[in-house]
Parts: structure tokens; C-alpha cells; sequence
DNA sequence: ACAAATTATATCGCATGCGATATAATTATC
DNA sequence: GATAATTATATCGCATGCGATATAATTTGT
């Protein structure tokens, strides 16, 4: 019997599906994203800026839950696709200002197909994909109203 | 009114949570394995080896919904720790027989208190954690069991 | 005012994760 | 039984994701 290592089993973790959907998604992303000239994380960094028009890099870390070192970069390569401007904020320079170009702003537009395209991928009756995503939020900000330990 | 683009707002994403969960739950798991020597994704791998002793490539690929290109440099790893043995299949040389070494067998022990602790990390009660395990293998298995498009 | 602490971003190194492609071993086909 | 198709793994290039550390700008403490 070895009972003793039972929750060490792979199918009693609860992590490893959260892993391995993600994983899934991003992959499922990548066919439409392609389009549009994006990575799965461009894209969620663009539609933050879809709806701010300006925002610097720190609040984009908080938002997205991502670190600079992931962020820099990539910021970067969405100003040499031309998505997004970089400048220093007036005020305080250690800001970083992104904001929208032209054809980010435009982007935008294009990007309106996707979340149904990927919708009619996902196969979960309304209710479990409400679900899911109401116990996830719970599991994210668990970890933001928590006092360190 | 901005009501055209609001299913693109990033609140109104399921797989946002799933990806921003993920980053956390591997973030979380770094302190403890850590003390393994184990990346996560080389963890979940000793998962299924501490389970079957013995595995192929492809067999690990399926399992853990990874592709050969992510796992062959990994294996490689394991080996150089000195956690598993790599060689050929003598039935059919394509194949990778994947076993434990001494080192890698004890190594289970030293982990069985990860769970727990990762366990002890994430705020969810037992039924929220059940549901969600429940959901996300749905998602997962509404994969495999699809007929190609 | 000025040194110290804080803050926002940048850089480095490592470990994935995957699409595309290549290679070697086996199986299928005629 | 030679060739074609398939299968399992390997390699390449790119894009993250993060801990650790560095740097520059601002704020704090006195």
C-alpha cells in the first residue's frame, strides 16, 4: 500500500489542471493572435491600453500580475511593432508613459473577433465558465488582501 | 458608449484568471522545490515517474500536456541531476525508457510535504477547490475527446 | 540641504513552452 | 523486399516569466 505518497499523485493536485489550461489557452490564442501580430501577453498588455490609452509600466505589472523584467522587453517590442509609444513621464521620470499609436488605437478593431473565436473553443456550459472564473478571482485576490507573512 | 468593445475588457476574459493563476501557482511552488532541486515542471515529471517507475517520452508528452521540444532539454536536466536514467527502449529504439535512479526514488519522500504546503498557500474552501478541479478537467478533457476540426 | 531610503525601471541568467523542421527507427504497402 | 508513410525524439529560434541585482529619479529624515 502506498497510501503515504497519495497526495503526491499527479490526478490529486489541483495546480497541475490550472497549469496545463493555461498552457492550452495560450496555445489556442496563438492561431488568432497570429493575425494581429501578437503574442498572448502582447495582447493582454494591448487591451489594458484599449482601455486606458495611457498607463505606465508599474500599474501594467499590477494589472497583469507580470514583473518588469517580463514587461520591459516586451514593451519594447510592441514600440518596434509600432503598437505602442514609450516616453518618460513628465512629472515623475522614473515613469515610464505608454500609450497607444495610431495603429494600436486601431488594433483594436481587428482584436474584436477574438474572445469569441477562442469563446467557441473553450467547451464549458455558461454557468461552469462563470464559475470558474468567479473561484479563480477568488484564488488571485486571496493572494493580494493578504498580510505578509 | 464604448458597449462594442466590451467583451474585450480584460475583466470580461476567463482565460486571464487561468494564466495569471497559473504564473502564481508556479511562483508559489519555487520556495519549496527549491529545497528538491526541482523546477515545477520538472517536479510534475517526477510525479508521474514516482507513480510508474518507468515511462517513455511520448507517454510523459501526453500526460503532462507538453510537447517533446519542452520535455527532451528537461529529461536531459534530470539526468544531469541525477534524478532518472535515460536510455534507449530495446523493443523499439525510438523509444525512450525513462527510469528513476536511487537518488530520484528518495526524492520522493523529501516532497511529501509539498502539497500541503502549497495547499496551505491557496485560499480556497475544499468545495471551491473541488469545483474548480472539476471544471478545469472538463475544459482539459473537452480537448482530448474532440474530433478534429 | 543632503545623505539615506524608497521607487520605477533595466539588465542578467536560467528554465520553460511551442511551431517548424530534421532525423532515425519502425511499419505499411504494393 | 524496396519504398513510402508513420512514429518518437531532437534541434532551432523566438517569446515569455522570474529571482537577483543594478541604476536612476524621487522622497524622507533630520
Amino acid at each position: 500500500m502506498n497510501d503515504k505518497y497519495e497526495a503526491l499523485r499527479l490526478k490529486n493536485q489541483l495546480c497541475f489542471p490550472i497549469y496545463a489550461a493555461s498552457n492550452l489557452i495560450t496555445r489556442k490564442y496563438k492561431r488568432f493572435l497570429d493575425e494581429l501580430n501578437l503574442t498572448y501577453t502582447q495582447y493582454i498588455v494591448m487591451m489594458v491600453l484599449w482601455e486606458q490609452e495611457r498607463a505606465n509600466e508599474k500599474f501594467l505589472c499590477e494589472v497583469l500580475c507580470l514583473k518588469s523584467n517580463t514587461l520591459t522587453p516586451l514593451l519594447k517590442k510592441l514600440q518596434e511593432k509600432g503598437y505602442i509609444e514609450i516616453t518618460k513621464d513628465k512629472g515623475d521620470e522614473r515613469n515610464l508613459a505608454i500609450t497607444l499609436t495610431k495603429t494600436g488605437k486601431e488594433l483594436q478593431d481587428q482584436a474584436l473577433s477574438v474572445p469569441e473565436c477562442i469563446a467557441n473553443e473553450i467547451h464549458l456550459a455558461p454557468e461552469e465558465a462563470a464559475e470558474l472564473y468567479r473561484i479563480l478571482y477568488k484564488l488571485l485576490d486571496g493572494e493580494k488582501n493578504r498580510t505578509e507573512d
